[in-house]
This record gives structure tokens, sequence and C-alpha cells, in this order.
DNA sequence: GACAAGATTTGCT
DNA sequence: GCAAATCTTGTCG
């Protein structure tokens, strides 16, 4: 097997990518911080590898980025904008790298600690990438953190009955604008604009 | 070593 | 609807 050349990826771990960002949707994460237990729905995702322009990982790896180029189900932190933390999920073999930006979640279980921690109540507490990462208490210091282990946990689900999975130009970002790569669970309340 | 831009959110006009 | 807040990372000289 050969190397392969930046921008010259085999075309199917792309489409991985994607398939995981609506694999993720309706899955729940298990969350242990501050030793509250909350559990939260994933309704909204958006697939970034280095195909794309926009992404992190597109001029190659970096210390920042490093995170997602390592194993697949963990999770990639960063800081933007001098304020805000978001979360991703790595979703590409080692070498590659690629992941599932979180963009919103529903609520299941401790919603109340989460509009405590964010200090708003209603879907605004969690419909966006930067508000979910600060309601699950989640921090630099989680970049890297294994899903599988305490104290935040990937749980594997299903959609519920009569959920169907829409698609949509990405948001925030003004490189690809075109691609279609942010998914989300049609008509939920918890899907940011 | 300096500079520009950024996967956003919030508040004010 | 628009601009500010705020600081880290990456790139360039």
């Amino acid at each position: 097997m050969t190397q392969k050349q930046a921008g010259n990826f085999p075309t199917f771990l792309e489409q991985a990518v994607e398939d995981a960002a609506q694999l993720l949707l309706g899955c729940m994460l298990k969350c242990d911080i501050d030793t509250a237990t909350v559990r939260v729905r994933i309704v909204e995702t958006e697939a970034y590898d280095q195909a794309d322009e926009a992404s992190h990982t597109f001029r190659g790896q970096t210390l920042r980025n490093a995170t997602m180029f390592g194993p697949p189900g963990h999770l990639y932190v960063y800081f933007t904008y001098g304020m805000h933390y978001c979360s991703n999920i790595v979703a590409g073999p080692v070498g590659y790298g690629a992941g599932v930006l979180i963009r919103a979640v529903e609520p299941v279980d401790g919603a109340d600690i989460l509009e405590q921690r964010r200090g708003v109540a209603g879907v605004n507490a969690t419909n966006g990438p930067a508000k979910l990462t600060q309601a699950l208490g989640i921090n630099r210091a989680m970049d890297g953190h294994d899903l599988r282990n305490q104290p935040l946990q990937l749980i594997t689900s299903s959609l519920n009955p009569g959920e169907s999975i829409a698609t949509s130009p990405r948001i925030g970002i003004a490189k690809a604008r075109t691609v279609h790569r942010r998914y989300y669970i049609a008509g939920n309340d918890y899907v940011s604009r």
C-alpha cells in the first residue's frame, strides 16, 4: 500500500465519515463530570475530514489536531474565538484526520444541571456546538478522551420510530459551504438554526 | 517573534 | 441584522 498524497484520499474514507455522522444521530452521551450524571441524545452532527478545505486536518497533522489523527471513538476538543470549546468524535482510522462535530444534543437526564451550567433554560442550553460542550462540562483537558471510558461515554442507539435524517450545507463556516455534510434529525426542537 | 483568522455565542440597534 | 468579546494556533518573515 503506497502512501497517499494530501488531497488524494480514497473516497471510501470520506464516505465513512459521512456515514459515521449519520449513525451518531440518536446516540447517547453519558456524562459523569462534576459528580452529576447527565445523559443527552445527539440530534445534529457535521462531518469533517482531510478532504475538506474547512477542516482543521486539511493541511495535515499539527499539535492542535493530533487527536483527530489518532484512533476513532476518542474526543477531539478545540478552543476557538477566544472563548468557546467544541466537541468532535474522531471517526477515521489512525493516520487519517477525520471526525464528526457534535452540533446539538437533546437532554434526556439531568436537563436541570445542563441549564444550570449554561445559565439559560430550554433549547438554548444545548442547541449549538459550543453550548452543549459547556453544558456537559467538557474542556480542553478532555481532548483525546476515550469515549468508552468514564466520565464521558458514547452509547450506541438508533433513531426513534418516525424520525428521519435530514441534511443541509454546513453552518458557521466560510469555506466549502456548498458541501452537504451537516446532518440532523428532522423536526427536532434542539437542532441549531 | 509578530500577525491574521477562526467548525461561536450573545447582546444591542 | 450586525458587531463585539477574546485567545490559541498556524503561518510567514
